[in-house]
DNA sequence: TCTATATTTCCAGAATAATTGAATTATGGA
DNA sequence: TCCATAATTCAATTATTCTGGAAATATAGA
């Protein structure tokens, strides 16, 4: 992962209302949500929640597929993967057994 | 952790001066760097660097210790750690073991 | 004590980001 | 085709954050 991409998964994360969508998309794990469950989940309006989608997404942090006029969210684990790998490259000089 | 020392985390690693001095933190380990050495690495104004190194103070990413004049800056890999579990727990519903 | 250095604090202006109402697109069913 | 539902896009307002100049604090050394 790039210090681009890093960026922006957590700048969309360091918000609240995505960390909770975020955090609930994780929890539902492979089932996913569909955007309508997490408007009324969150008490969002569903622009608000669409425009913050839009960012996790961008940020490589969910993915989705529609269902009929539904839209189903997934949190994307790999992309979380990559930021914590990201955050934790090089650490401590060299002694990464010691970083965490 | 707790969500808002997440989103404290979180959103003190999303902007991209802040990333910088953390990074270089984190690759320094464990002799930290004064503060005037990471203005002078990454090109920023005194007052700059010292607002943002507060926010990392206050999301308990980093430490600091004076000495003489000078305050090394050092990563706080317990906080990083901190933040990785937040960000993992209950993931996938129940099913961690295929998380990450 | 006086001066220089290292860093922080305070404040204001500029830049970004978040939310909302209104309008729009996409799909399914009668 | 027409209507209802699910979600998104657009434009504007509000709120928050970032930076930088000036001043202040802390320490070291002459």
């Amino acid at each position: 992962m790039e210090k681009n991409e890093a960026l922006a998964a957590l700048s969309a994360l360091g918000q609240e209302t995505r960390l909770d969508v975020f955090r609930l998309l994780v929890v539902a794990g492979e089932e996913g949500l569909l955007a309508g469950q997490i408007s009324d989940a969150l008490d969002l309006r569903a622009n608000t929640l669409s425009a913050n989608l839009t960012i996790l997404l961008n940020a490589g942090l969910v993915h989705n597929k529609r269902e009929g006029r539904a839209i189903r969210y997934f949190s994307n684990m790999q992309g979380m993967r990559g930021l914590l790998d990201y955050l934790t490259k090089d650490c401590c000089g060299g002694a990464p057994d010691g970083c965490l």
